[in-house]
DNA sequence: ATCATACAGTTGACACTGTCATCTGAGACG
DNA sequence: CGTCTCAGATGACAGTGTCAACTGTATGAT
């Protein structure tokens, strides 16, 4: 670092060290390879030194799950407000957001989507940016449907959705076995919602 | 045991043992709670002895969830030929049991979607028997559908009841924030697809 | 400028895990 | 009856999460 920092803020950079290993831990080598003396090495701490920043491995772990759907809400927010694009397009790129970690990032996504565990405030935490992350889907699916049914249609696109993903993700999805891609799945979903919506 | 058993006998009783005290640690405590001593002593048995019947512990699971989805598919069978049953009668069944074991048995449910890891001849059984669980399915919708694009919509159905389902277990489908039961979002999505396959 | 304090991070220890090499004892078979 | 085979027991080892005790340094009061 060029610039010394005072104690807080090399506290709070060697918690951000953490949190940036163990991704990077898990990205790389699944849930195995995160082990708090491996996050420490890589933070350029020891193994004793996440205890200072986190209740327990759980609570860093659910952190950083909670971060990553911080940053998905993140993602999702400046495409729902955009005023030159059709709710179509919206949901369209919103889902993409989506299915892209999945690809990218799987056992992130699986961190995402399983019950957060751990200390209670962390837990919170976490739900919150679950919320959050989950209310832009419903917000840009109000805006599609038109305030009919909104929520039914919402909850039915999200879970399909991350099922879609999840199968995939996990090698029950192969091209030679269903000849249909993820994209076709999910593109064929959103048109037949969409005419519900619209018809009777 | 009344009659005692020949050595083959009493050996393919300790391996079922084992398989039965590790799936009943994995329902009531879920994955953290299998260990190999406890499996061990439940089944009457040191730590060391699973190695005699599994390569290792992976392979162990993976055997339980292959069991799981055998289970699922001769669950299945006798539904998709029952002469006296409408096909859509037949998805729903179908479905429902899929859903069942998911509410009764998460831990389970999780193990079965997970892509199988250990010993590849293990690993390789798994497959299979998932293979099998999913044709079952996709003939049934193949018979709902008609032979009309059979594959896609039953790969959509298949994940997106898993998503359904997948996301209910883990708490991220509360009725209070969606307002919505995970069987009326299963029924709106068989229905749409039914119009969608009869329709245009 | 000096000193007491708070606190980030280190270190040693403990119970527990999966795994393997080795050993033991009882059923199988000549 | 004697030999062999093999299911299971046992001892050991490296690696894990966790905590209590310790250390050193930046901070803030005097």
């Amino acid at each position: 670092m060029i610039g010394m920092a005072s104690r807080a803020e090399s506290a709070a950079a060697t918690r951000r060290a953490l949190l940036d290993a163990a991704a990077e831990l898990l990205d790389s080598g699944g849930p195995e390879a995160v082990t708090l003396r491996a996050v420490g090495a890589r933070a350029g701490v020891t193994r004793g030194a996440p205890y200072g920043h986190f209740p327990d491995k759980d609570s860093l772990l659910t952190t950083i799950a909670a971060e990553a759907l911080e940053r998905l809400a993140d993602d999702v927010e400046p495409v729902r407000t955009d005023p030159r694009m059709l709710a179509a397009e919206k949901l369209q790129r919103a889902l993409a957001a989506l299915m892209t970690i999945g690809r990218r990032q799987p056992h992130l996504y699986r961190l995402m989507f399983t019950s957060p565990v751990g200390d209670p405030a962390v837990v919170s935490a976490a739900v919150k940016a679950g919320d959050r992350a989950q209310g832009e889907f419903m917000a840009i699916v109000d805006d599609l449907v038109g305030g009919q049914d909104t929520r039914r249609f919402a909850a039915l696109l999200l879970t399909s959705v991350h099922g879609i993903t999840d199968m995939e993700v996990n090698g029950h999805l192969s091209e030679d076995k269903w000849h249909v891609t993820a994209e076709e799945l999910v593109s064929t979903l959103v048109s037949m919602i969409d005419r519900q919506a619209r018809g009777g």
